[in-house]
DNA sequence: ACAATCAGTTACAATTTGATACAGTGATGC
DNA sequence: GCATCACTGTATCAAATTGTAACTGATTGT
Protein backbone atom coordinates (compact mmCIF):
# COMPACT_ATOMS: atom_id res chain seq x y z
CA UNK A 1 0.00 0.00 0.00
CA UNK A 2 1.39 3.38 -0.94
CA UNK A 3 2.00 6.07 1.62
CA UNK A 4 -1.38 7.45 2.42
CA UNK A 5 -2.34 9.16 5.62
CA UNK A 6 -3.44 5.71 7.16
CA UNK A 7 -1.51 3.61 9.43
CA UNK A 8 -2.48 0.32 7.64
CA UNK A 9 1.15 0.06 6.12
CA UNK A 10 3.18 -1.28 9.20
CA UNK A 11 1.22 -4.07 9.33
CA UNK A 12 0.69 -5.14 6.16
CA UNK A 13 4.15 -5.09 5.49
CA UNK A 14 4.59 -7.94 7.90
CA UNK A 15 1.71 -9.89 6.61
CA UNK A 16 3.29 -9.89 3.46
CA UNK A 17 6.58 -10.95 4.15
CA UNK A 18 6.49 -14.20 5.90
CA UNK A 19 5.02 -16.32 2.17
CA UNK A 20 8.37 -15.34 0.16
CA UNK A 21 10.61 -16.45 2.26
CA UNK A 22 10.07 -20.02 2.07
CA UNK A 23 9.50 -20.59 -1.58
CA UNK A 24 11.82 -21.22 -4.11
CA UNK A 25 11.73 -18.24 -6.24
CA UNK A 26 10.28 -19.36 -9.94
CA UNK A 27 12.34 -17.45 -12.75
CA UNK A 28 10.07 -14.77 -12.74
CA UNK A 29 10.07 -14.33 -8.97
CA UNK A 30 13.48 -13.10 -9.17
CA UNK A 31 14.56 -10.16 -7.32
CA UNK A 32 16.18 -7.66 -9.48
CA UNK A 33 17.87 -4.24 -8.64
CA UNK A 34 17.06 -1.06 -10.48
CA UNK A 35 19.15 2.40 -10.30
CA UNK A 36 17.53 5.84 -9.89
CA UNK A 37 15.37 7.04 -12.85
CA UNK A 38 15.53 4.20 -14.14
CA UNK A 39 11.60 3.47 -15.86
CA UNK A 40 9.92 0.30 -15.22
CA UNK A 41 6.95 1.43 -17.60
CA UNK A 42 5.15 4.12 -19.15
CA UNK A 43 1.22 4.63 -19.81
CA UNK A 44 0.12 2.42 -22.08
CA UNK A 45 2.73 0.10 -22.09
CA UNK A 46 1.73 -3.35 -22.11
CA UNK A 47 1.17 -5.19 -18.25
CA UNK A 48 3.05 -7.65 -18.15
CA UNK A 49 3.89 -7.64 -14.56
CA UNK A 50 3.23 -6.36 -11.15
CA UNK A 51 5.97 -5.45 -9.04
CA UNK A 52 6.50 -5.83 -5.71
CA UNK A 53 9.11 -3.60 -3.96
CA UNK A 54 11.83 -5.33 -1.35
CA UNK A 55 14.31 -2.02 -1.03
CA UNK A 56 14.25 1.59 -2.29
CA UNK A 57 10.96 4.22 -3.50
CA UNK A 58 9.43 3.72 -6.84
CA UNK A 59 7.27 6.70 -8.09
CA UNK A 60 4.12 6.43 -10.08
CA UNK A 61 2.86 9.28 -11.96
CA UNK A 62 0.04 10.03 -14.54
CA UNK A 63 0.33 13.63 -16.73
CA UNK A 64 -2.45 15.43 -18.15
CA UNK A 65 -1.64 17.03 -21.29
CA UNK A 66 -0.81 20.42 -20.24
CA UNK A 67 1.61 19.55 -18.19
CA UNK A 68 0.36 19.08 -15.13
CA UNK A 69 1.19 16.02 -13.10
CA UNK A 70 0.02 13.92 -10.94
CA UNK A 71 2.04 11.54 -8.19
CA UNK A 72 -0.74 8.46 -7.97
CA UNK A 73 1.54 7.25 -5.33
CA UNK A 74 5.13 5.92 -3.82
CA UNK A 75 6.36 2.20 -3.95
CA UNK A 76 7.89 1.85 -0.38
CA UNK A 77 9.73 -1.92 0.63
CA UNK A 78 6.32 -3.86 0.93
CA UNK A 79 4.41 -1.97 -1.12
CA UNK A 80 2.99 -3.54 -4.81
CA UNK A 81 2.08 -1.75 -7.30
CA UNK A 82 1.48 -1.50 -11.12
CA UNK A 83 -1.56 -3.46 -11.01
CA UNK A 84 -3.07 -3.27 -14.86
CA UNK A 85 -6.74 -2.03 -15.55
CA UNK A 86 -7.09 -4.33 -18.82
CA UNK A 87 -3.87 -5.19 -20.76
CA UNK A 88 -1.91 -1.94 -20.63
CA UNK A 89 -0.47 0.08 -17.60
CA UNK A 90 -2.36 3.40 -17.24
CA UNK A 91 0.82 5.11 -15.43
CA UNK A 92 4.31 5.76 -15.56
CA UNK A 93 6.55 4.02 -12.80
CA UNK A 94 10.17 5.13 -12.49
CA UNK A 95 12.84 4.44 -9.61
CA UNK A 96 13.57 7.57 -7.45
CA UNK A 97 15.91 5.48 -5.04
CA UNK A 98 17.85 2.29 -6.70
CA UNK A 99 15.29 -0.46 -5.74
CA UNK A 100 15.40 -3.97 -5.26
CA UNK A 101 11.98 -5.23 -7.09
CA UNK A 102 10.44 -8.67 -7.83
CA UNK A 103 8.35 -9.33 -10.88
CA UNK A 104 4.79 -10.90 -10.74
CA UNK A 105 3.26 -12.17 -13.54
CA UNK A 106 0.20 -10.93 -14.18
CA UNK A 107 -1.11 -14.44 -15.21
CA UNK A 108 -0.50 -15.07 -11.00
CA UNK A 109 -2.81 -12.20 -10.42
CA UNK A 110 -5.51 -12.61 -12.71
CA UNK A 111 -5.76 -16.43 -12.77
CA UNK A 112 -3.60 -17.91 -10.10
CA UNK A 113 -2.47 -20.69 -12.38
CA UNK A 114 -0.14 -22.95 -10.55
CA UNK A 115 0.54 -20.51 -7.78
CA UNK A 116 -2.58 -19.66 -5.60
CA UNK A 117 -0.53 -18.87 -2.82
CA UNK A 118 0.77 -15.34 -4.61
CA UNK A 119 -2.44 -15.47 -6.15
CA UNK A 120 -3.77 -14.55 -2.94
CA UNK A 121 -0.98 -12.50 -1.46
CA UNK A 122 -1.51 -10.13 -4.88
CA UNK A 123 -5.32 -10.25 -4.71
CA UNK A 124 -5.00 -8.95 -1.18
CA UNK A 125 -2.61 -6.24 -2.00
CA UNK A 126 -5.09 -4.78 -4.98
CA UNK A 127 -7.66 -4.61 -2.31
CA UNK A 128 -5.32 -2.76 -0.06
CA UNK A 129 -4.19 -0.32 -2.50
CA UNK A 130 -7.83 -0.04 -2.42
CA UNK A 131 -7.79 1.50 0.27
CA UNK A 132 -5.03 2.84 0.80
CA UNK A 133 -6.29 5.19 -2.23
CA UNK A 134 -9.34 5.98 -0.23
CA UNK A 135 -7.20 7.38 2.47
CA UNK A 136 -5.79 9.54 0.01
CA UNK A 137 -9.23 10.75 -1.34
CA UNK A 138 -9.31 12.91 2.38
CA UNK A 139 -5.86 14.23 2.03
CA UNK A 140 -6.11 14.94 -1.46
CA UNK A 141 -9.93 16.40 -1.28
CA UNK A 142 -10.34 17.43 2.29
CA UNK A 143 -7.12 18.75 3.82
CA UNK A 144 -5.08 21.72 4.10
CA UNK A 145 -1.59 22.41 2.84
CA UNK A 146 -0.03 21.94 6.28
CA UNK A 147 -2.61 19.24 6.96
CA UNK A 148 -1.18 17.30 4.01
CA UNK A 149 2.14 17.98 4.48
CA UNK A 150 2.26 16.74 7.99
CA UNK A 151 0.26 13.87 7.23
CA UNK A 152 2.81 13.12 4.66
CA UNK A 153 5.68 12.98 7.15
CA UNK A 154 3.86 10.87 8.94
CA UNK A 155 3.44 8.28 6.63
CA UNK A 156 7.05 8.31 5.43
CA UNK A 157 7.67 8.33 9.21
CA UNK A 158 5.97 5.32 10.40
CA UNK A 159 6.95 3.28 7.15
CA UNK A 160 10.79 3.92 7.24
CA UNK A 161 11.54 6.02 9.85
CA UNK A 162 14.17 4.82 12.84
CA UNK A 163 14.78 6.46 16.00
CA UNK A 164 17.68 8.91 16.99
CA UNK A 165 17.64 9.27 21.04
CA UNK A 166 13.90 10.58 21.69
CA UNK A 167 13.68 11.48 18.41
CA UNK A 168 12.63 9.74 14.91
CA UNK A 169 14.60 10.42 12.01
CA UNK A 170 14.21 9.60 8.14
CA UNK A 171 14.89 10.36 4.31
CA UNK A 172 13.08 11.93 1.69
CA UNK A 173 14.55 10.30 -1.33
CA UNK A 174 11.88 11.93 -3.44
CA UNK A 175 12.12 15.60 -4.21
CA UNK A 176 10.18 18.73 -3.26
CA UNK A 177 7.98 18.79 -6.44
CA UNK A 178 7.42 14.73 -6.24
CA UNK A 179 5.74 15.79 -3.22
CA UNK A 180 3.47 18.64 -4.29
CA UNK A 181 2.83 16.56 -7.22
CA UNK A 182 2.00 13.74 -4.42
CA UNK A 183 -0.32 16.28 -2.15
CA UNK A 184 -1.85 18.35 -5.09
CA UNK A 185 -0.05 21.34 -4.32
CA UNK A 186 3.04 23.58 -5.64
CA UNK A 187 6.44 22.91 -5.14
CA UNK A 188 6.51 26.53 -2.98
CA UNK A 189 3.93 25.62 -0.55
CA UNK A 190 5.41 22.45 -0.02
CA UNK A 191 8.37 24.47 0.66
CA UNK A 192 6.58 27.33 2.77
CA UNK A 193 4.82 24.31 5.21
CA UNK A 194 8.16 22.90 5.58
CA UNK A 195 9.99 26.02 7.07
CA UNK A 196 6.83 26.63 9.41
CA UNK A 197 7.24 23.25 11.13
CA UNK A 198 10.90 24.00 11.49
CA UNK A 199 9.81 27.43 12.90
CA UNK A 200 7.55 25.90 15.39
CA UNK A 201 10.05 23.35 16.36
CA UNK A 202 8.32 20.11 14.98
CA UNK A 203 10.95 19.08 12.53
CA UNK A 204 14.65 19.98 11.40
CA UNK A 205 15.94 18.98 8.82
CA UNK A 206 19.93 17.98 8.52
CA UNK A 207 19.72 17.88 4.94
CA UNK A 208 16.69 19.00 2.79
CA UNK A 209 16.21 14.89 2.22
CA UNK A 210 16.74 14.30 5.75
CA UNK A 211 14.01 14.98 8.26
CA UNK A 212 14.03 14.73 11.98
CA UNK A 213 10.84 14.64 14.06
CA UNK A 214 11.40 17.17 17.55
CA UNK A 215 7.74 16.30 18.38
CA UNK A 216 6.12 13.47 16.76
CA UNK A 217 2.61 14.46 19.13
CA UNK A 218 2.34 17.90 17.34
CA UNK A 219 2.97 16.41 13.93
CA UNK A 220 0.46 14.42 14.23
CA UNK A 221 -2.09 17.14 16.13
CA UNK A 222 -1.10 19.19 12.73
CA UNK A 223 -1.92 16.02 10.28
CA UNK A 224 -5.39 15.96 11.94
CA UNK A 225 -5.62 11.87 11.70
CA UNK A 226 -8.46 9.84 11.75
CA UNK A 227 -6.99 7.69 14.55
CA UNK B 1 -38.72 13.59 -4.85
CA UNK B 2 -35.62 11.61 -6.14
CA UNK B 3 -35.57 11.58 -10.35
CA UNK B 4 -35.77 8.33 -11.18
CA UNK B 5 -32.40 7.53 -13.57
CA UNK B 6 -34.33 6.61 -16.87
CA UNK B 7 -32.16 5.26 -19.21
CA UNK B 8 -29.44 3.40 -16.84
CA UNK B 9 -29.65 0.05 -17.38
CA UNK B 10 -27.38 0.54 -20.48
CA UNK B 11 -24.21 -1.01 -21.69
CA UNK B 12 -22.19 -1.67 -18.92
CA UNK B 13 -25.62 -3.76 -17.50
CA UNK B 14 -25.52 -5.49 -20.58
CA UNK B 15 -22.12 -6.73 -20.43
CA UNK B 16 -22.27 -7.82 -16.73
CA UNK B 17 -25.88 -9.38 -16.83
CA UNK B 18 -25.22 -12.68 -18.92
CA UNK B 19 -22.76 -14.70 -16.85
CA UNK B 20 -25.44 -14.27 -14.13
CA UNK B 21 -28.50 -15.33 -16.57
CA UNK B 22 -27.34 -19.10 -17.35
CA UNK B 23 -26.92 -19.59 -13.74
CA UNK B 24 -28.55 -21.02 -11.01
CA UNK B 25 -28.85 -18.06 -8.50
CA UNK B 26 -26.76 -19.02 -5.07
CA UNK B 27 -29.28 -17.05 -2.58
CA UNK B 28 -26.26 -14.30 -2.16
CA UNK B 29 -26.18 -13.72 -5.64
CA UNK B 30 -30.11 -12.88 -5.64
CA UNK B 31 -31.25 -9.52 -6.97
CA UNK B 32 -32.97 -7.27 -4.16
CA UNK B 33 -34.54 -3.97 -4.12
CA UNK B 34 -33.40 -1.03 -1.67
CA UNK B 35 -34.88 2.08 -1.07
CA UNK B 36 -32.96 5.38 -1.44
CA UNK B 37 -31.68 6.00 2.12
CA UNK B 38 -30.95 2.75 3.18
CA UNK B 39 -27.71 1.91 4.40
CA UNK B 40 -25.79 -0.83 2.79
CA UNK B 41 -23.29 -0.95 5.12
CA UNK B 42 -21.08 1.41 7.62
CA UNK B 43 -17.18 1.68 8.13
CA UNK B 44 -16.09 -1.04 10.35
CA UNK B 45 -18.67 -3.42 9.39
CA UNK B 46 -17.56 -6.78 8.99
CA UNK B 47 -17.34 -7.25 5.15
CA UNK B 48 -19.31 -10.05 4.00
CA UNK B 49 -20.40 -9.18 0.18
CA UNK B 50 -19.25 -6.93 -2.16
CA UNK B 51 -22.66 -5.41 -3.85
CA UNK B 52 -22.90 -5.51 -8.02
CA UNK B 53 -25.26 -2.29 -9.33
CA UNK B 54 -27.71 -3.51 -12.00
CA UNK B 55 -29.77 0.06 -11.17
CA UNK B 56 -30.35 2.76 -9.16
CA UNK B 57 -27.29 4.95 -7.90
CA UNK B 58 -25.61 3.99 -4.30
CA UNK B 59 -23.45 6.43 -2.62
CA UNK B 60 -19.78 5.49 -1.06
CA UNK B 61 -18.49 8.09 1.60
CA UNK B 62 -16.12 8.29 4.27
CA UNK B 63 -15.59 10.91 7.37
CA UNK B 64 -13.31 12.41 9.56
CA UNK B 65 -13.51 12.89 12.96
CA UNK B 66 -14.31 16.87 12.58
CA UNK B 67 -17.10 15.84 9.95
CA UNK B 68 -15.28 16.83 7.21
CA UNK B 69 -17.05 13.87 4.83
CA UNK B 70 -15.66 12.60 1.08
CA UNK B 71 -17.74 10.71 -1.06
CA UNK B 72 -15.76 8.28 -2.65
CA UNK B 73 -17.48 7.40 -5.35
CA UNK B 74 -21.39 6.78 -6.89
CA UNK B 75 -21.80 3.11 -7.53
CA UNK B 76 -23.67 3.52 -10.71
CA UNK B 77 -25.19 0.60 -13.18
CA UNK B 78 -22.63 -2.02 -13.38
CA UNK B 79 -20.79 -1.06 -10.98
CA UNK B 80 -19.27 -3.41 -8.24
CA UNK B 81 -18.59 -1.78 -4.80
CA UNK B 82 -17.56 -2.16 -1.08
CA UNK B 83 -14.28 -4.19 -1.80
CA UNK B 84 -12.90 -5.12 1.77
CA UNK B 85 -9.63 -4.40 3.66
CA UNK B 86 -9.54 -7.27 5.63
CA UNK B 87 -12.58 -8.17 7.64
CA UNK B 88 -14.03 -4.51 7.45
CA UNK B 89 -15.94 -1.91 5.43
CA UNK B 90 -13.32 0.93 5.57
CA UNK B 91 -16.47 3.09 4.25
CA UNK B 92 -20.45 3.75 4.82
CA UNK B 93 -22.36 2.79 1.45
CA UNK B 94 -25.85 3.94 1.04
CA UNK B 95 -28.19 4.57 -1.56
CA UNK B 96 -28.87 7.74 -3.36
CA UNK B 97 -31.37 6.28 -5.48
CA UNK B 98 -33.69 3.28 -5.15
CA UNK B 99 -31.06 0.48 -6.65
CA UNK B 100 -31.31 -3.30 -7.59
CA UNK B 101 -28.46 -5.22 -5.99
CA UNK B 102 -26.83 -8.13 -6.50
CA UNK B 103 -24.65 -9.42 -3.42
CA UNK B 104 -21.74 -11.28 -3.96
CA UNK B 105 -20.19 -13.20 -1.79
CA UNK B 106 -16.94 -11.98 -0.45
CA UNK B 107 -15.40 -15.23 -0.92
CA UNK B 108 -16.26 -15.35 -4.39
CA UNK B 109 -13.56 -12.53 -4.47
CA UNK B 110 -11.06 -14.10 -2.15
CA UNK B 111 -10.67 -17.60 -3.06
CA UNK B 112 -13.41 -17.90 -6.01
CA UNK B 113 -13.90 -21.39 -4.51
CA UNK B 114 -16.70 -22.67 -6.96
CA UNK B 115 -17.49 -19.93 -8.87
CA UNK B 116 -14.06 -19.04 -10.61
CA UNK B 117 -16.02 -16.88 -13.26
CA UNK B 118 -17.78 -14.44 -10.87
CA UNK B 119 -14.25 -14.69 -9.10
CA UNK B 120 -12.41 -13.29 -12.32
CA UNK B 121 -15.27 -10.44 -12.58
CA UNK B 122 -15.19 -9.24 -9.53
CA UNK B 123 -11.14 -9.45 -9.45
CA UNK B 124 -11.16 -7.28 -12.62
CA UNK B 125 -13.76 -4.93 -11.19
CA UNK B 126 -11.55 -4.41 -8.35
CA UNK B 127 -8.78 -3.57 -10.86
CA UNK B 128 -10.48 -1.34 -12.73
CA UNK B 129 -12.00 0.68 -9.94
CA UNK B 130 -8.07 1.37 -8.90
CA UNK B 131 -8.21 2.81 -12.68
CA UNK B 132 -11.00 4.75 -11.86
CA UNK B 133 -9.64 5.89 -8.38
CA UNK B 134 -6.16 6.86 -9.93
CA UNK B 135 -7.99 8.86 -12.53
CA UNK B 136 -10.15 10.63 -9.54
CA UNK B 137 -6.89 11.10 -8.04
CA UNK B 138 -6.02 13.77 -11.44
CA UNK B 139 -9.35 15.85 -10.90
CA UNK B 140 -9.09 16.07 -6.78
CA UNK B 141 -5.62 17.42 -6.94
CA UNK B 142 -4.86 19.08 -10.04
CA UNK B 143 -8.12 20.38 -11.92
CA UNK B 144 -9.96 23.95 -10.85
CA UNK B 145 -13.32 23.82 -9.22
CA UNK B 146 -14.92 24.12 -12.74
CA UNK B 147 -12.79 21.65 -14.79
CA UNK B 148 -13.89 19.16 -11.55
CA UNK B 149 -17.80 20.14 -12.15
CA UNK B 150 -17.49 19.85 -15.69
CA UNK B 151 -15.54 16.56 -15.62
CA UNK B 152 -17.98 15.19 -13.31
CA UNK B 153 -21.08 15.97 -15.50
CA UNK B 154 -19.06 14.60 -18.09
CA UNK B 155 -18.80 11.60 -16.47
CA UNK B 156 -22.55 11.35 -15.49
CA UNK B 157 -23.59 12.61 -19.16
CA UNK B 158 -21.42 9.49 -20.51
CA UNK B 159 -22.44 6.79 -18.29
CA UNK B 160 -26.25 7.52 -18.31
CA UNK B 161 -27.23 10.23 -20.53
CA UNK B 162 -29.38 9.87 -23.46
CA UNK B 163 -30.11 12.00 -26.38
CA UNK B 164 -32.72 14.94 -26.42
CA UNK B 165 -32.66 15.85 -29.91
CA UNK B 166 -29.27 17.68 -30.59
CA UNK B 167 -28.54 17.61 -26.96
CA UNK B 168 -28.11 15.40 -24.13
CA UNK B 169 -29.91 14.73 -20.74
CA UNK B 170 -29.64 13.21 -17.77
CA UNK B 171 -30.45 13.52 -14.14
CA UNK B 172 -28.59 14.02 -10.80
CA UNK B 173 -30.38 12.05 -8.10
CA UNK B 174 -27.21 12.82 -5.52
CA UNK B 175 -27.73 16.70 -3.83
CA UNK B 176 -25.25 19.04 -4.70
CA UNK B 177 -23.44 18.59 -1.00
CA UNK B 178 -22.98 15.08 -2.40
CA UNK B 179 -21.41 16.11 -5.56
CA UNK B 180 -18.95 18.92 -3.35
CA UNK B 181 -17.83 16.19 -1.40
CA UNK B 182 -17.50 13.86 -4.30
CA UNK B 183 -15.24 16.67 -6.03
CA UNK B 184 -13.59 18.44 -2.59
CA UNK B 185 -15.71 21.42 -2.94
CA UNK B 186 -18.13 23.21 -0.91
CA UNK B 187 -21.63 23.45 -1.95
CA UNK B 188 -21.54 27.09 -2.79
CA UNK B 189 -18.78 26.62 -5.33
CA UNK B 190 -20.26 23.85 -7.22
CA UNK B 191 -23.46 26.48 -6.96
CA UNK B 192 -21.42 29.04 -8.52
CA UNK B 193 -20.12 27.08 -11.03
CA UNK B 194 -23.23 25.61 -12.38
CA UNK B 195 -24.69 28.89 -12.41
CA UNK B 196 -21.35 29.85 -14.76
CA UNK B 197 -22.11 27.12 -16.99
CA UNK B 198 -25.60 28.20 -17.82
CA UNK B 199 -25.04 31.82 -18.18
CA UNK B 200 -22.35 30.20 -21.03
CA UNK B 201 -24.71 28.60 -22.36
CA UNK B 202 -23.00 25.42 -21.97
CA UNK B 203 -25.95 23.47 -19.98
CA UNK B 204 -29.44 24.10 -19.08
CA UNK B 205 -30.93 22.96 -15.97
CA UNK B 206 -34.59 22.03 -16.32
CA UNK B 207 -34.53 21.29 -12.35
CA UNK B 208 -32.09 21.37 -10.23
CA UNK B 209 -32.01 18.00 -10.83
CA UNK B 210 -31.95 17.71 -14.72
CA UNK B 211 -29.43 18.64 -16.76
CA UNK B 212 -29.14 19.51 -20.73
CA UNK B 213 -26.51 19.48 -22.10
CA UNK B 214 -26.43 22.59 -24.40
CA UNK B 215 -22.74 22.30 -26.10
CA UNK B 216 -20.89 18.94 -25.31
CA UNK B 217 -17.86 20.26 -27.32
CA UNK B 218 -17.48 23.58 -24.89
CA UNK B 219 -18.16 21.20 -21.77
CA UNK B 220 -15.06 18.88 -23.04
CA UNK B 221 -13.01 21.72 -23.35
CA UNK B 222 -13.76 23.08 -19.79
CA UNK B 223 -13.51 19.50 -18.23
CA UNK B 224 -9.79 19.33 -20.02
CA UNK B 225 -10.25 16.07 -20.23
CA UNK B 226 -6.95 13.61 -20.98
CA UNK B 227 -8.77 12.48 -24.36
C1' DA C 1 38.19 28.42 -11.64
C1' DC C 2 34.07 30.05 -13.30
C1' DA C 3 29.74 30.15 -15.33
C1' DA C 4 25.60 27.70 -15.64
C1' DT C 5 22.10 24.96 -13.78
C1' DC C 6 19.04 23.20 -10.41
C1' DA C 7 16.65 22.34 -6.03
C1' DG C 8 15.06 24.64 -2.37
C1' DT C 9 13.52 28.74 -0.01
C1' DT C 10 11.40 33.26 0.80
C1' DA C 11 8.58 37.48 -0.10
C1' DC C 12 4.76 39.62 -2.11
C1' DA C 13 0.92 40.21 -5.28
C1' DA C 14 -2.99 37.93 -7.61
C1' DT C 15 -6.50 34.61 -7.67
C1' DT C 16 -9.39 31.12 -6.21
C1' DT C 17 -12.04 29.14 -2.94
C1' DG C 18 -14.33 29.17 1.46
C1' DA C 19 -17.44 31.30 5.01
C1' DT C 20 -21.31 33.79 6.06
C1' DA C 21 -25.68 35.49 5.24
C1' DC C 22 -29.97 35.60 3.07
C1' DA C 23 -33.73 34.69 -0.44
C1' DG C 24 -36.48 31.51 -3.29
C1' DT C 25 -38.64 27.03 -4.04
C1' DG C 26 -40.79 22.77 -3.41
C1' DA C 27 -42.07 19.14 -0.24
C1' DT C 28 -44.02 17.68 4.15
C1' DG C 29 -46.76 17.83 8.13
C1' DC C 30 -50.11 19.82 11.20
C1' DG D 1 -54.06 26.40 4.14
C1' DC D 2 -50.10 27.56 6.38
C1' DA D 3 -45.81 26.85 8.78
C1' DT D 4 -41.70 24.46 8.58
C1' DC D 5 -37.80 22.29 6.69
C1' DA D 6 -34.37 20.87 3.34
C1' DC D 7 -32.19 22.13 -0.65
C1' DT D 8 -30.62 25.38 -3.98
C1' DG D 9 -28.96 29.68 -5.64
C1' DT D 10 -26.79 34.34 -5.06
C1' DA D 11 -23.98 38.01 -3.12
C1' DT D 12 -20.37 39.75 -0.25
C1' DC D 13 -16.30 39.43 2.27
C1' DA D 14 -12.36 36.89 4.27
C1' DA D 15 -8.85 33.42 4.05
C1' DA D 16 -5.95 30.23 1.91
C1' DT D 17 -3.28 28.88 -1.88
C1' DT D 18 -1.09 29.88 -6.15
C1' DG D 19 1.81 32.54 -9.30
C1' DT D 20 5.72 35.36 -9.95
C1' DA D 21 10.09 36.56 -9.03
C1' DA D 22 14.21 36.97 -6.65
C1' DC D 23 17.83 34.74 -4.02
C1' DT D 24 20.77 31.05 -1.91
C1' DG D 25 23.71 27.13 -1.88
C1' DA D 26 25.18 22.99 -4.10
C1' DT D 27 26.55 20.57 -8.15
C1' DT D 28 28.10 20.13 -13.02
C1' DG D 29 30.46 21.02 -17.05
C1' DT D 30 33.82 23.54 -19.63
Amino acid sequence: MYVTLSSESTAANQTLAPSLIFQAPAPQQQQRSYATGTHLFHEGDTANHVYEVKTGVLRLTRVLENGRRQVIAFGLPGDIIGFPNGDAHHTDCDVVATAEIVAHRRSTLETGAGDPETHQRLLHAALREISAMQDHFMMLARKSASEKVASFLLAISNRTGSPRGNFTTFSLPMSRADIADFLGLTVETVSRTFSILRKDGIISLETPQTVLVLDMEALLDASQTDD
